[in-house]
DNA sequence: GTGAAAGCGCTAACAC
DNA sequence: GTGTTAGCGCTTTCAC
C-alpha cells in the first residue's frame, strides 16, 4: 500500500481545519494496517477473534490520535438508516410559539430515548408541504413527524409511500402520512368549566379562538355541552372567538367590558388559548380588575406561558404527544424496514387534564359591576 | 420498456411502504435507459446536450411516478457536504426555556436564508461535551453552533480540528471551537438603570442572578456602576442574587418585603432576568401591590415571557445571534471546504437595547412604605 | 448522444 | 489473524 500521502501538518494558531474528517483508511495507514483490520479492531467486540490485541492497540491508538469518527454518510449508506428524524413545522415568524416549544421538547425527549437525533424542518406556510416534504424524504431521516399540519388534500397524492410519517394535531382531511396524534379538547373543556360550576362560577365568559379551527370548535363545544348538562342557562353574548394570540384576547376583552358595562361582571373568563386569557387578564388588570379576587381566568394548553405565570389551564399533554410520537414513529420505522404492516391505531387520542393555578378560585359571592 | 413492475396496489388501510427508497437505478430501469443517462437527464440544465429531449422527458416522467429523490447520504457521500448544521445544547429539563427558544428561532431563520436544515442535538450536561461533541463531527453536519457551552477545560484537548464551530455564549475558557458571540451584559445593565434614574427612580433593587455566573455578574456590575456614574448612593440591602427562575425571583422577593417591612418600598426592581422579574411582580402583586403604579419591575432578555406580559426589560439580541451564528458559521465551512483561513473576528459582541413595557413608569412621587 | 468505470467511506462476505 | 472484493447510491471522468 503506497505511504505516499503527506502527513497532515500540526492545525496553525489561526482557524483552520483540516478541509475533510479522518478515514478508516488514514487510520489504517497510520497504524500500519489494512482498512480491514483497522475496522474490525474498531468495531468487533472486546474480544473478537478478528484482529490481535497488539494490533487493536495500534489501531486504536492512532484513531484516538487523529480523532478518527467513521463518517455518518458512509453508515447510512450502507446500513439504510440514519437513526434521526424530522420535525416539520411551520415558521413560527419571528415570533416562536410556546406551543411548538411543548411538543418540540417532548420531541427531543423521546429521540434521546430512542438515541435519535432530530432534524428540524420549517415551512413558511402549509402550502409549500407538497413539494418540500417529499424532498425530504430522501434518505436523510428515518421517519418524519409533522406538526400541526393544515393542508386542503389528503396529501395521497404527493406524500411519499417510502418515509414513515407521525402527525400531531393533523387537521381535517391529511391522515394519508401514517399515525395521527389529538387531543380531546372537548372533553378537557367540558371538565374545566364542570370544575368551575363547582366552584361556584355562573356566569363564565369563554373567549375561544377562531372559528373554523378545529381545535377552538371543540373546545366551544366542550363549554356548551358543560352548560347543557349542568343545567345552566347561558347568559347572552358570553361566546367570543378572536385569534389565538395575547391581542386577540386582550383587545376583545377590552371591548367586551365596554359593551356590557354597568352591567354584572362575569364570576370566570375561559381564555380558548393560554395566550388569549393572558390577553383578557391583561385587560381586566389594566381596567383595575383583580385576578382572581374580582374574576377568575382559565387558559387551554398549559404552556410554558400558563406555568410561569402559574394560571389555571387545561393541559393539553404537548409534551406527552411530541414523546409518544416518536416512539410510534420508531415502530413505523421498524416495521417499514421489515416490510411488516403497523399493528397500531392510526388515531391516537389522548386526554387533557385541568390544573388549578392562582388565577382561579372559588366564585365571589357578591358580584360586580362592571364600571 | 419493461412495464412488467407491478404497478404498487392502492395502500391498503394498513400502514405499510416500500422498505426502501427508490434509486436512480430503479428510475434508470422503468425509464430503459442507463444509469448515467438518467443522472443527467435530471441534473443537466435543461438545454444540455448530455441527453436528448426525448430521453430526459422519460426518464424525468419515471422520476415522478417513482416519487425518486436522489439519496440524501449518497449525495453528501460524493460531495463532502451536508448542508445541514447541527444545534448543541444541554436539555432544558422538562421544562423548556425561553432563552433557548430564542435562539434557536433565529438559527432556523439563519439556517432557512442559507438554505441550511438544523439538526438538534442536546447533552444532558456539559460534563457529556468531551465524549458527545467529537461523536457528532462524524459527516453528519458540515458545521456546529454549541449554545451557551460551560466546561471546565477549554476543549483544545478534545474538540475535533476537522468540524467548524461557533459557541453562543461561551462561558469561561472555551474558544478553542472557533467564533465566539457575546452580549455586552455590563452596557445592557448600566443602560436600563440609567433610564430608570432618568424617570426619577432613586431605590432600585436589584435581584439578579446566581454570582459566578458571568452574565449575571456582568449586570449586576452594570447595576453598580450606574450608580456610582450618577452619584447615586447604593441603598444597603439592595443586590440579591438568586437562580435564574421565577421561584429564584419570587421568593427572595417575599423573604425581601418581608425582612423590610415598614421601611419604604423601593421605586422599582430589577431583575437579573426576565423569569426573576416575573417571580418579583408575582410577590409584589401577591402582597397587593400594583405594577408599575406602586412600584416599577423590569427584567432581562425580553424573551417571549416578557414579550407576551409587556414587560419592561433589556434586550438581547438573541434571535439576531442565533441568525448571525449561522451566517459565520457558513463562513467558517467555506474557508474550511477550501482549506484557507477564517478572516473575521473570533469573538463577536452585539450590544443589547432597552425595550420599554408597561411594568416601567415615572417613579411615583410619594415612597410608599413596606406593610 | 450514450454508456462503462472509478471512487466517496464503510462493512459484510469471502479468500488466504 | 489478516487482506481482498463487492456494493450501498450517486456523480464525475473518460471512452465510444
Amino acid at each position: 500500500m503506497p505511504d505516499s500521502k503527506p502527513k497532515p501538518a500540526e492545525a496553525p494558531a489561526k482557524i483552520l481545519r483540516r478541509s475533510s474528517l479522518p478515514t478508516l483508511a488514514d487510520v489504517a495507514r497510520e497504524a500500519g494496517v489494512s482498512k480491514m483490520a483497522a475496522s474490525s479492531a474498531l468495531n468487533g467486540g472486546q474480544n473478537s477473534a478478528r484482529v490481535s490485541a497488539e494490533t487493536r492497540e495500534r489501531v486504536l491508538a492512532a484513531a484516538q490520535r487523529l480523532q478518527y469518527r467513521p463518517n455518518a454518510n458512509a453508515l447510512a449508506l450502507t446500513s439504510r438508516r440514519t437513526n434521526a428524524i424530522g420535525f416539520i413545522t411551520t415558521l413560527m415568524g419571528k415570533d416562536p410559539n410556546a406551543y411548538f416549544l411543548e411538543v418540540f421538547g417532548g420531541v427531543i425527549q423521546g429521540a434521546m430515548a430512542t438515541q435519535q437525533t432530530t432534524a428540524v424542518f420549517t415551512l413558511s406556510s402549509w402550502d409549500e408541504a407538497p413539494t418540500r416534504i417529499p424532498a425530504l424524504c430522501d434518505g436523510r431521516v428515518d421517519g418524519l413527524i409533522v406538526l400541526a399540519p393544515r393542508l386542503e388534500d389528503d396529501g395521497q397524492a404527493w406524500l411519499p409511500q417510502h418515509t414513515p410519517m407521525v402527525s400531531v394535531h393533523a387537521s381535517g382531511s391529511w391522515r394519508a402520512g401514517g399515525v395521527n396524534f389529538e387531543t380531546d379538547d372537548e372533553a378537557g373543556a367540558y371538565e374545566m368549566v364542570r370544575q368551575m360550576f363547582a366552584l361556584g362560577h355562573r356566569r363564565i365568559l369563554h373567549v375561544g379562538g377562531p372559528a373554523g379551527y378545529p381545535s377552538a370548535d371543540s373546545r366551544a363545544n366542550g363549554y356548551l355541552r358543560a352548560h347543557a348538562d349542568a343545567g345552566v342557562a347561558l347568559p347572552p353574548d358570553h361566546v367570543l372567538r378572536v385569534p389565538f394570540t395575547t391581542e386577540g384576547g386582550r383587545e376583545a376583552m377590552q371591548a367586551w367590558l365596554q359593551r356590557h358595562r354597568g352591567q354584572p361582571l362575569p364570576e370566570a373568563v375561559f381564555g380558548g388559548s393560554d395566550a388569549i386569557a393572558i390577553g383578557c387578564m391583561e385587560a381586566l388588570v389594566a381596567r383595575g380588575l383583580n385576578v382572581p379576587r374580582d374574576i377568575s381566568v382559565v387558559g387551554f394548553d398549559h404552556t410554558l406561558l400558563a406555568r410561569t405565570l402559574q394560571m389555571a389551564a387545561v393541559r393539553q399533554p404537548l409534551h406527552e404527544m411530541g414523546h409518544q410520537a416518536v416512539e410510534v414513529l420508531v415502530q413505523l420505522i421498524e416495521a417499514s424496514r421489515r416490510d411488516e404492516a403497523y399493528a397500531g391505531p392510526s388515531n391516537i387520542v389522548l386526554l387533557p387534564e385541568t390544573v388549578a393555578g392562582r388565577t382561579l378560585t372559588e366564585a365571589r359571592q357578591a358580584p360586580l359591576l362592571i364600571s
